[in-house]
DNA sequence: TCATAAGTGTAACAATTGTTACAGTTTTCG
DNA sequence: CGAAAACTGTAACAATTGTTACACTTATGA
């Protein structure tokens, strides 16, 4: 385990003690190759065949972090599963070229042994689901964000769901906080800046929402609903 | 196995023979619900305790409860899992409501008998995992195609998708053939169809596609993949 | 074959968002 | 505290896309 000591932190194994995960690996049958910055890892269009864990350094693609990734060109950190949701799909073909952002340690281990980790380990089992469960929640509401054709629509989607679940239909003034300021909005609904904040004044205007140093106030949650546009 | 005749065709026992499928079945704890239409069958922020397949019917999800203030996601058929991604998640809430369309027959089955079946059943295992993985995909490139923000951008990587991997980089004048016509080509990149028409001339008179009865032929590959935009 | 439906090309105008620039406010940190 | 940085509000203008309408072409089926 000397040789790959980054691995510990992967979300695969997150919840398993030392003695577990060292008890998973030496008993798998895995290699480790060493990639040079700008080396290309995988191809468009190569077969799946291994589960990818990178070990050391980031990679560069197109693919999506867990959570809160996003849909750019971005730097996948170690340590992380490079491709969990290919592995195993019908369409087992790499969609994007993985390019080594930096030096890295990819660990590779081939698809029958991950089918023999599940069996002898349900914990890596369920790991394994849970992180694709979690991929696939995010993408789902991610979409849904990006399906809501105007600016307004997708404030009115997020505050909405800020709203805490003890609130009623009619309840009104109800004051929710993002965890983000206003130029991070923008670039989570994929806008520019001064759009939202030109948008955020118009709803202002229509007594829609207020805003202040404790937040977005909603004023009237029904009318914000109504204001939601998928289309 | 008479109550439920639906499921047979369920991804998730897609490639199982007959006795196998009624071994899976009859060896497991689970309950049939049946809904009438309009019938909410899982609340927002309900945990997932449970696998549902939807038997008979089919059902919609929706954001929100309120009256005025829904926004439908998706309408499902029938037999289809409704919550995979959702029972092993990290986050096991419902992040919508789902309603009935019709009259509908869901089957529940515990998430420790899915665990159970897991191990019984490496078949089944297998088939969870790809369905999973199957929609981690799908999910991955629609949302990949909703970030390019311009319609030349999403066409562009549309038809650069379809080119066959024989091609090289250099090889010019490619026909590419969609299996769409233009109207649900429009609605597939979620834009209107006069725009797409409007964009599909406005390429043409700068010399990067060619249309014709044959379809699409890309005039330069290079100059084409660089009409996309990300942002 | 011919009437009808479906699909496509185009134009004028409206609506929305992006871009750029700048001023005012708040936060951070030496 | 006070300067610098980060953040926010706003405006003018450009770019893109949506909406609506209509003519034309192609496919379909009685």
């Amino acid at each position: 385990m000397n040789e790959i000591p980054d691995i510990y932190g992967c979300p695969l194994w997150a919840d398993f003690t030392e003695d577990e995960l060292s008890d998973l690996i030496s008993g798998t049958r895995y290699t480790v190759i060493s990639y040079k910055k700008g080396d290309i890892i995988v191809t468009q269009g190569d077969i799946c065949k291994y589960l990818y864990i990178l070990a050391k350094g980031s990679v560069r693609t197109e693919m999506f972090t867990e959570e809160g990734g996003t849909v750019t060109i971005a730097n996948i950190p170690s340590p992380h599963p490079l491709a969990s949701a290919f592995l195993f799909a019908d369409n087992n073909r790499f969609p994007v070229d993985v390019i080594a952002e930096e030096d890295c340690a990819v660990m590779r281990i081939p698809k029958d042994e991950v089918l023999r980790m599940f069996t002898l380990y349900p914990k890596f089992l369920s790991r394994y689901i849970a992180f694709n469960s979690n991929i696939t929640n995010f993408l789902s509401s991610k979409l849904q964000l990006m399906t809501i054709r105007t600016i307004k629509g997708k404030l009115a989607w997020y505050l909405c769901s800020l709203i805490p679940k003890t609130s009623t239909a009619t309840t009104r003034n109800i004051i929710v906080k993002p965890d983000m300021n206003q130029t991070e909005l923008a670039r989570f609904f994929g806008v520019a800046r001064p759009s939202l904040a030109r948008t955020i004044s118009e709803m202002e205007r229509d007594n829609l929402i207020k805003t202040g140093r404790e937040g977005f106030t909603i004023i009237n949650v029904t009318a914000l609903k109504e204001s939601i546009q998928t289309s």
